[in-house]
DNA sequence: TGAAATGTTGGGGCG
DNA sequence: ACGCCCCAACATTTC
């Protein structure tokens, strides 16, 4: 009997998947895979940290899908051979998978589709890891909203997001399952040095954990979410972004949770950042290379620095600022920053050390374990100045300030700098100015002396826009 | 989802 | 009592 193919790519759950009940819908065995595809050119290879999530999230999908009777198969290499010999394989009548919306991705989803319609195999892929489609949210002109108030203005008039979809409860297996390889040999784990003890001892990846997280946020956190979201040391944001990126979770299914509990404004809140993800996504269906390419092309003749020790410093949590030090290493230890803090590492990096926006993109891809194609891109663009809606260049964070803002007694430095963990919260974040002085070989003295930076900074904005 | 520089105001010390 | 100065405290402007 002909079977039916669900492919599984960045939606790791069995609840609110199209793609799987569309299988299930059509009545044939339903073939669970994931395609590692690290051959397709144009396809972003995952980083390191996002290699070991995806690990432990295909093992619980595994292990889900196990329950209902069914199983994942595991394939490896360029998905447009892989899933076309799979489908030849199974015999299979149909395939579906959920949509993507990085530029290469598409293109190859589209050359599959295109080889399916041709062997007259039903191929298609289906909206599940968006409230809203890029091209149902434009302006009058047709063209994508720049600006993220109107772009989330107008999602908000737009019929209000359908209700997630239920899990299956059972799945018909084939007569006969496809080999599968062995997810241990894939190697997505780090061995020699295994450096993931944090990440381990910090998440458990897999939908049933991101349900409780939400469950729990809103319980617990939604509302003191407008006070607690920018304070580094509180656990007052919902760290659903793992489970968000891998699609352990949908929007849809937060959508829902948060609206179907009332309205408030911290409800709000939380909702404009899904919002702030629709529009990043939205950027990056509209744009060639969000990761690469400046939205604001006054600032391809930005002259960045090429500050190897500096940048050297800043990826181990060693400038001698103590805020920008404690997110890096919690970045480093756990695979996540709080948001707060992602704002001030980067506005050091960018505008105090005058390092390219894509250069942290490129740590922050490779070290977080939410790294996120749009996201990720955006939020650097957004506070190098160079995005859409972007933080005006001039907004350059003061360290030390920021750290007396949003960490005033010192608790989240304490947490990760222990060798300042002695220091009051009056000095801890200028610990330049303790006494007795910090040997520098217990924690440096800053790299970088931040009031001439900053001018140097707006110096460096005026050449790139030809006015200086 | 800034910070620093500059401007304004008003209370209080003091001759 | 009065004018003068200082300087927080707050507001506005600039980057």
């Amino acid at each position: 009997m002909p079977a039916s193919i669900v492919w599984f790519r960045n939606d790791l759950r069995l609840a609110d998947n199209p793609a799987l009940i569309a299988g299930l819908g059509s009545g044939r065995p339903v073939i669970p895979v994931f395609v590692l595809d690290e051959e397709t050119s144009g396809v972003r290879l995952r980083g390191a940290a996002s290699r070991w999530w995806l690990h432990h999230s295909l093992r619980a999908l595994d292990a889900s899908l196990r329950s209902l009777g069914s199983r994942l198969i595991l394939r490896r290499g360029a998905a447009e051979q892989v899933i076309g010999d799979l489908a030849h394989e199974c015999d299979a009548s149909a395939v579906y998978w959920n949509r993507a919306y990085d530029p290469g991705t598409r293109d190859r989803d589209t050359r599959i589709e295109q080889a399916f319609d041709r062997r007259g195999v039903a191929a298609a892929g289906l909206k599940a890891n968006l409230l809203f489609e890029p091209w149902e949210v434009a302006t009058k002109s047709g063209g994508p909203y720049k600006v993220f108030t109107a772009f989330w203005r107008a999602c908000r008039t737009m019929q209000a997001p359908a209700a997630p979809l239920p899990a299956p409860r059972s799945l018909s297996a084939p007569g006969l399952w496809p080999s599968s390889d062995n997810l241990a040999a894939w190697g997505l784990r780090p061995t020699a040095p295994d450096w993931a003890g944090g990440l381990g001892a910090t998440w458990t990846p897999g939908e049933a954990t991101a349900i409780t997280r939400l469950t729990d946020f809103l319980d617990d956190a939604l509302a003191h979410y407008r006070r607690g979201r920018d304070m580094p040391s509180m656990k007052a944001t919902s760290r659903l972004s793992p489970h968000l990126a891998f699609g352990e979770i949908s929007p849809r299914q937060i959508w829902r949770a948060v609206t179907t509990r009332g309205h408030s404004a911290a409800s709000e809140k939380f909702l404009a950042e899904l919002g702030w993800r629709e529009f990043a996504y939205s950027l990056l269906f509209h744009s060639d290379d969000l990761a690469r390419h400046n939205f604001r092309p006054e600032f391809d003749r930005f002259p960045w620095l090429d500050g190897q020790e500096t940048l050297k410093a800043w990826r181990r949590g060693r400038t001698g600022f103590p805020i920008v030090d404690a997110g890096m290493r919690e970045l480093w230890t756990t695979g996540w920053m709080h948001n707060r803090v992602r704002m001030i590492v980067a506005s050091f990096l960018t505008k105090d050390l005058l390092i390219d926006w894509r250069i942290g993109e490129r740590w922050f891809w490779d070290t977080l374990v939410d790294a996120d194609p749009a996201n990720n891109p955006m939020g650097w663009q957004w506070v190098a100045g160079s995005g859409a809606d972007a933080a005006p260049y001039f907004r350059i964070f003061n360290p030390a300030l920021q750290g007396e803002k949003f960490d005033s007694n010192g608790d989240y430095v304490r947490r990760w700098i222990p060798e300042l963990a002695s220091l009051p919260g009056k000095t801890i974040h200028r610990p330049w100015t303790a006494d007795p002085a910090i040997p520098p070989e217990i924690y440096p003295a800053p790299i970088i002396d931040h009031k001439a930076a900053r001018q140097r900074a707006l110096q460096a904005f005026h050449v790139a826009k030809g006015t200086g």
